[in-house]
DNA sequence: CCATGTTAGACAGTAGAGGTATCCAATGAC
DNA sequence: GTCATTGGATACCTCTACTGTCTAACATGG
């Protein structure tokens, strides 16, 4: 199909497309000639999937390039995508030591051997340098500062729920054969699912406050 | 404490403040004169967790200011702010028949009627306009039209698990006596938390794809 | 062969978000 | 009296995610 037709079948416009070829989130299409290319379906496939990372999930542009390019990358190599592709994709990756606030109670470099130390308690198999592993230490840290600390012990069960999710995740993926498929599969599940589960979290949070008020 | 001692303290800078005070974020300080002002350590504590929900968690501006808004307005009404002020927080709200394509998978209207059947169904006590309800069903409408739909009997565990976090979350809340200061925790928890879980998570995949994998 | 439509590529422009910088007259501290 | 600080106002800046316009080269239907 040609360059206005992909337009009308995803519903987004020529120029923003074309913005998305110069970025670097859509591959080019076959150039028949130097004024003539032609896409096909994984083209529209790979639009949708943009439009939905961007849209629904609200990741940026430069993001969602990052991560697309990990799926080419790691072909066939699950972990890695799961583990070090899709790791971190939080506001900011916060690089390097910025020079926080001097009273600001002290960078979460505690955080981090908390988080280490659950990991290797709940006995997770997990890369070392794995980005949610910062993550998880410096939103810790940020409740610490707010007077909401939750240690290990707090920690632990929600690690536990965590263990299930991602069981249920990763059975979404069984019986998918082809390879590509899976990555891409494994990729909108974890990341498109998140919205899912904080809403369900939402929800689940107002009924559960509901239950416990009940007897007043 | 004036202006700058407030600046020095929280590491953010004198023309920020001034730029939360001016959109709102943060209420004025004790007007002693036309040229002075003093600001205590609610102030502080406030900025911080500005800080926090707009850089730990990625929050907007404004949509950080709604938040807040509804900590004052509905103080001592723990459901409303769970249920309909934190209700909704990402990227984008969505309001009104915005024309979406002709062909992308006729919009959610389905998944939002699947919704209400699975909360039905888990005899969950939610208010019926809750936004995280519009949330859900946007989100299972995407990813449906990206081929890996999700009905409401591969939604039900998930859904059992976030109940289990739910009562986690409330959980934290218990043995705090002070109205403002439960509110305020409630939404430190939910929303703060968020990021955490989500990493949780993702380790938790790594690992749960390292263990079935172990096979070969 | 010609009118019309489409294409890649280049580049300028735009709107909104999230600040940052500067100036101001009033005022408080020393 | 001098100097730093304040609220208020306004201008400016950087970044992101597009959008618009132009051009020269084709393609296609009549």
């Amino acid at each position: 199909m040609r360059l206005s037709e992909l337009s009308r079948r995803s519903g987004v416009s020529v120029t923003t497309i074309k913005y998305y070829l110069r970025e670097g989130l859509l591959p080019p299409g076959r150039q028949l000639s130097a004024t003539q290319a032609e896409y096909d379906d994984d083209h529209l496939r790979r639009l949708r999937l943009i439009r939905a990372l961007t849209g629904v999930r609200g990741l940026s542009v430069s993001t969602t390039r990052d991560l697309l390019g990990a799926l080419e990358e790691h072909t066939g190599d699950i972990h890695l995508l799961l583990g070090l592709s899709l790791g971190s994709i939080g506001p900011a990756a916060s690089a390097g030591p910025a020079g926080e606030p001097a009273d600001a109670a002290s960078e979460g470099s505690a955080e981090r051997a908390e988080v280490d130390k659950l990991v290797d308690e709940l006995g997770w198999v997990v890369h070392k340098g794995a980005p949610a592993r910062t993550t998880l230490a410096e939103t810790l840290a940020s409740l610490r500062s707010l007077g909401a600390p939750l240690d290990r012990r707090a920690l632990l069960p929600y690690a536990r729920l965590a263990e299930r999710t991602a069981a249920l995740d990763l059975d979404q993926l069984e019986g998918l054969d082809d390879s590509s498929e899976v990555m891409e599969r494994a990729l909108v599940l974890t990341v498109l699912l998140e919205p899912a589960l904080l809403a369900l979290r939402r929800l689940a949070q107002e009924n559960e406050s509901a239950r416990r008020h009940a007897d007043g």
